[in-house]
DNA sequence: GAAATTGTTGAATTTGTGTTAAAAAACCTT
DNA sequence: AAGGTTTTTTAACACAAATTCAACAATTTC
């Protein structure tokens, strides 16, 4: 019962692993390859591939999301919090595989109406993340708004998923620690607040090192 | 001599139609569909396939960037031709074939250097051509930037970016028009300047307008 | 307008991919 | 440890796609 259930999540992450190898027109067999058993097998558990497809890609969209829920739970400070969620948002270099598996979803979702749904709802909850953020800076009076908080939030989204475009494609320029401040920089103007610059490791310090 | 090459440029024009529907992992039987001819017509004049489809690709983008250049020329006023440009960069639907085109690629070059050098230049052109603009507004006193030129410029190109991603995948409420306004919104902040705002069609009223 | 060239097709071949079924292996269960 | 179940593999097959090639059609050249 729980084998079945464990053996298809190992699944899941071969897939992962191959869509982010191969693009999402992956093949069965580089699948298996990636799984390290063959074909007929996978085939035994997912008889239809597109489902493992569709199951592997929004399993690492949820990931992504939680992931990152879970990292800035535990800051209260809203301008510190934004700071680590805008950090969070960006992959360290080309071979993130969580925001490869995103990038390769791009344009795939402009054909296949299950993956725009995808793709859609995670942008908008991502954008519902940072309106929480910006809503409690303001209660708190950290922040001075220039702009509506939807307008901020949704402009936040997506300059985090152009630059991951950016750094998939290895800008020689434009990399993690500066697409951070890119994006911080826009958060400041908006904000009108001084966010704390990202440590040397590009995350922003955790509010438990100030013990230290 | 010539006909070799206009034969060339319709099956480039076919490639580009056949990414656009069916992504960056094509068929060469689909690229034929496109082109209305067999298969091993199209492997005459490029026995290599990827070759095809890097020129189709190229092609695109130059006509992408060439376009907008082009439509902007003419107008003078700063502030005019920097809201023009950015109502340029968003597509208008998720029909929008040369944004297609650049979504579908945008995972390709994740794991295709060729894409990746592709891409990544068209986005350092588009930055300088935002660059131009502002410090021209600047020069002219229309502008006065809360951060500086690269900075607001490669933000503005990486709104437009993520927002073409967003009107592929037919998000619901962020239509081209809200695109817009939101980038609009982030120029107007960044620029200090009241940006003139689109007309019904979405685009900034061309100055020769005026004249009525 | 005949010859040479250029371009296109359709059929044959090869290769890759997905699918299926029978047999083997691994794993419970009692 | 025997019997039954689940999982995996191997091999055969079917099918689709890429590639090649000989024949044919169109175009250019003289």
């Amino acid at each position: 019962m729980a084998r079945k259930s464990e053996r298809k999540a190992d699944l899941i992450v071969a897939a992962q692993r191959a869509i982010a190898e191969h693009g999402s027109a992956v093949r069965l067999n580089q699948i298996a390859e990636a799984a390290g058993i063959s074909s007929s097998a996978i085939l035994y558990h997912y008889p239809d591939i597109d489902v493992l497809l569709v199951e592997a890609n929004r399993a690492g969209m949820e990931r992504f999301y939680n992931e990152r829920l879970n990292m800035i739970a535990s800051i209260t400070d809203p301008a510190e919090r934004l700071a680590l969620t805008i950090s969070l948002g960006v992959p360290r270099g080309a071979d993130d595989e969580e925001v490869r598996l995103l990038c390769s979803l791009g344009g795939e979702a402009a054909r296949n109406m299950i993956y725009a749904v995808l793709l859609t709802s995670l942008y908008d909850r991502q954008v519902g993340m940072y309106q929480n953020i910006l809503d409690l800076g303001v209660r708190q009076e950290v922040f001075t708004l220039a702009q509506d908080s939807l307008t901020i939030a949704r402009n936040l989204v997506a300059l985090e998923d152009a630059y991951g475009y950016r750094i998939m494609a290895k800008h020689p320029t434009l990399d993690y620690a500066s697409a951070v401040e890119l994006i911080l920089d826009y958060a400041r103007l908006a904000t009108a607040s001084a966010l704390p610059a990202p440590n040397k490791s590009g995350h922003v310090t955790p509010i438990r090192s100030k013990e230290n």
